[in-house]
DNA sequence: CAGGTAGTGCGCGATTCGTGCAATGGTGCG
DNA sequence: CGCACCATTGCACGAATCGCGCACTACCTG
């Protein structure tokens, strides 16, 4: 506390709240010798700084900050991402190996798979690194990570260590999400390096479900196609354009329509 | 908002929450046609039922709960760890290929490089969650994740998926946390399998550091240990005893001690 | 129909927050 | 060396928020 403690002070402050998970107001003013008022302004220069959060009686840690982008996706379309998940679920039964793709709504199946605890010896390989977290620390779910370079954007892991690692497993079932998909070309992607790889999940897969919700249907915003195999399902949510639906299925796609759910 | 629309609502808060990362009780009480009061309770049961964090004027998402315990070890011996992580990114230089080893001690040098504005064209492959999520998004460096099945205890990659990815890869240089070392035995574990891994890292890799602060040195509170290559670095902080870092020392390891900084 | 349970709105005292104001200490310039 | 200047801190006061008790309603149950 020699010459100008106020930024040292505050760096203190920042590693007590991330350390703790916690600090009060006034443990603050008493470990560090000043008064609340400084604290408070203290707390109010770091959270501007977005270095932690304001709580009522002190501070907290931050959410990381990468997460929040993947909320906001997942919030956007919400009830019928959740609706999809839900049904995806249901499909799992106990003792399967099944392959999560990344993408928010792949992260939403993650989050119910997580809170269905009907399901044991589940072997969840994940391509994402929101879907793993999701799923880290869960009972009777054995998480395997795939590996490879982490796409910024996606935060999907993509590259060769990806696609050899792939070259190991086998999945009963591989859920994959998509930025768009179309019923004879497929899943669209943004990145070529990205469709290459889901091609090579989906060939591994005995069977493979595209996850999406109906806005997601008939568009091609970008020029990246994955070849599908020849037979797979489509599992979209009641938003879905009823012609739409019908071009799948008379390309041959197997089409489920989840049912939002009444609460 | 038929029945009953508490639980209903209080789902609402939480998906708000999450979604948008920030809900204020105005809003709240505003969009959900409650008295502020009522979202007062709300929130009451559902921080208490640890399903989001309270804060001055509303409410927050919750941090991550597996991140708590690594803040908290992360918190252990700080200066220590910081000082020894400082250390570690100085010698790093720009286009080089590192590994980061799961780990506390690990993780602390990774949001520190991450804070290192002055290299580029890194690539740094990430043995553990923890350090990859620090280097997420961080500009001029590619993060490559190794991949495997996730231990749950210290979100470490391990298994033959992460086996085979080494085995494609090399280093620059090696970072490994460590339970504990000792100056002829090497690292020691907790868990067989884990030094294994340690073993193909340090393989690997052109130059190993083995990143492990005072009160690491000497013990053997497991029985798994990862055999050293032939020249290796420990870098650990002033709180070492002399009379242990003497006993590396005699052994042929060269001993880096990282000074605390001044602020 | 009586009784119990859960939920809601309202109002009050208590706590906390933010800010203006004066005092202190360090810095740079003439 | 003196002096103006700036940042920081402590203190006090008005404003906002919080927690809680109380009364009322709705619904289920025996």
């Amino acid at each position: 506390m020699a010459r100008d403690g106020a930024q040292t002070r505050r760096s203190e402050i920042v590693r007590l709240a991330t350390t703790t998970g916690l600090a009060s107001v006034d443990e603050l003013s008493d470990h560090l010798g000043v008064t609340a008022s400084t604290i408070r302004r203290d707390l109010a220069k770091l959270t501007a700084q977005g270095k932690l959060a304001r709580t009522y009686g002190g501070a907290m840690p931050l959410t990381h900050p990468t997460e929040a982008s993947l909320r906001q996706r997942l919030g956007e379309a919400f009830t019928a991402k959740q609706a999809i998940a839900r049904w995806a679920v249901s499909v799992i039964e106990s003792g399967e190996t099944i392959l999560l793709d990344a993408g928010s709504t792949t992260t939403a199946l993650a989050q119910v798979l997580k809170d269905a605890g009907d399901l044991t010896e589940l072997t969840v390989v994940t391509a994402g690194l929101s879907t793993m977290g999701a799923l880290a620390e869960t009972d009777g779910i054995d998480v395997i990570a795939l590996g490879g370079r982490l796409r910024t954007m996606s935060q999907a892991f993509v590259g060769p260590l990806a696609e050899s690692a792939i070259a190991r497993l086998s999945f009963d079932r591989a859920f994959m999400g998509a930025d768009s998909v179309h019923p004879e070309r497929g899943i669209c992607e943004a990145d070529l390096e990205q469709t290459l790889l889901k091609e090579l999940m989906m060939s591994r897969a005995a069977h493979t479900y595209v996850v999406a919700h109906g806005a997601k249907l008939g568009k091609s915003p970008f020029h990246a196609w994955a070849v599908m195999p020849p037979r797979w399902t489509l599992v979209t949510d009641e938003s879905a354009d009823p012609v739409a639906v019908h071009a799948f299925r008379d390309s041959g796609v197997e089409v489920i329509i989840a049912r939002h759910s009444a609460d």
